[in-house]
DNA sequence: ATGTTC
């Protein structure tokens, strides 16, 4: 008999496949995916792929199909969260030797960074656009109306950033990359999502979930695991928010890839063909799926969908090797991969023990930020990508090997 | 991850 590509695990709730041969995989992470596995609405079994790791409100790497109820905090604040990559008609031999221009282009084209502004000095927010350009005004447009009546229901989403942070990257593992394929082919791919509107969403709705499990008096294991039921008017409010926003990280991602491409066209003076393969994937999100003859709800937190032929990306961390993955359409996945490395090392532990030396070692040959700043990013933050790829054999197949020789980091 | 902060 061929043996299982997956570990189970079961402990009073539904089972839980976690395909994670070979790699690390944390007893905080295996309680929290048992806390997950013995609410009452999951269809069939939890699922974990190879970079999970535990994460605040639920596992990252996690696939959870619900039945009439949906989990916020399995979502997360930072909804939509997800890749796009496009590969260009610009080969590497037409790339300078120095990169430290292409960088700056696009530091320049692209708002990233922390937030600034403290009380009593003003300064300018380094992360958010003072007065939107044109083409994230265009980008608000479809967006519009919904937000209005969004705000209209939902007072607390009033003050919060929305335009202003569209084509904007962000902080933390949020990146651009420029990306060299095997066959020496450019590739531009970033990694952002909602941003502060999606994140006051997510905040917002889990407090109300919370807030609702006390009212009913529902005791759960852990109370991140607070749901809305569906037939509920905050099911409903919470659906319609939750997709709201991951169109929001969506077309984030699409004006930021445009922007970069034209800094990279102004840097190297050339001009070339872009999007000739173009990727968009969510990895935090939920979406109405269906998966062993029912209609379900499928939260992925840290992992991307795979269906038959579907195309997905897999980065690794600023050092390391990146994958545009195809998908085999894996039901016991519930046609799911992961959606990265998976950190083996919290943000703090890794400022701790990782010198900057062996920072600027690990990203050699990348033109990138070799600050203290950055450490919490450093590639032996994360799991070794190959070990995660090797693990999800049967759930995707690589199209595309990519590296990165430019890294912008927020 | 974001926003706010002493």
């Amino acid at each position: 008999m061929k043996p299982l590509p997956y570990e189970v695990m079961q402990e009073g709730g539904v089972p839980i496949k976690s395909w994670t041969l070979g790699v690390p995989f944390e007893e905080e992470a295996r309680a929290q995916l048992r806390n997950i596995s013995q609410m009452p609405f999951i269809h069939k079994w939890v699922a974990a792929m190879p970079d999970v790791h535990l994460g605040k409100g639920a596992t990252i790497g996690s696939v959870v199909p619900t039945l009439g109820a949906v989990i916020p905090a399995a979502v997360g604040v930072d909804i939509g969260c997800g890749m796009m990559a496009v590969r260009t008609s610009l080969s590497a031999p037409q790339l300078p030797d120095n990169l430290a221009g292409v960088r700056s282009a696009i530091e320049r084209a692209v708002p990233h960074g922390r937030t600034g502004g403290f009380r009593g000095k003003r300064r300018r927010d380094k992360g958010a656009w003072e007065n939107p350009p044109d083409d994230a005004l265009a980008g608000w447009a479809p967006l519009a109306a919904q937000f209005e009546l969004l705000k209209e229901k939902h007072p607390v989403l009033k003050n919060t950033n929305n335009i202003n942070h569209l084509g904007t990257l962000g902080t933390g593992n949020h990146f651009i990359e420029m990306c060299l394929d095997e066959q020496g082919s450019v590739w531009l791919m970033l990694h952002s999502g909602s941003r502060g509107v999606g994140n006051r969403i997510g905040t917002y709705f889990i407090e109300k979930a919370k807030r609702d499990m006390e009212l009913w008096h529902i005791h759960l294991p852990d109370s991140d695991l607070a749901y809305f039921p569906e037939g509920t008017e905050h099911f409903d409010d919470y659906v319609q928010a939750v997709e709201w926003a991951q169109e929001f990280a969506c077309i984030n991602r699409e004006v930021m890839m445009a922007r970069t491409i034209g800094a990279v066209k102004q840097a190297l003076g050339t001009d070339f063909e872009a999007r000739m393969e173009a990727v968009n994937c969510h990895h935090n999100y939920v979406s109405r799926e269906h998966h062993y003859g029912r209609d379900v709800l499928v939260t992925r937190k840290g992992a991307v969908r795979a269906r038959v032929d579907e195309m997905g990306i897999i980065p690794g961390s600023m050092g390391a090797k990146s994958f545009i993955v195809r998908g085999l359409g894996n039901e016991e996945s519930f046609c799911s991969c992961s959606h990265g490395a998976g950190r083996v090392m919290s943000r703090t532990k890794a400022k701790k023990q990782v010198s900057l030396e062996e920072h600027r070692a690990a990203t050699a040959d990348v033109e990138c930020r070799k600050d203290e700043g950055v450490i919490d990013e450093t590639p032996s933050a994360y799991k070794p990508i190959e070990k995660v790829m090797a693990a999800q054999k049967d759930l995707v197949e690589i199209v595309y090997t990519l590296k990165q020789v430019v890294c912008v980091k927020g």
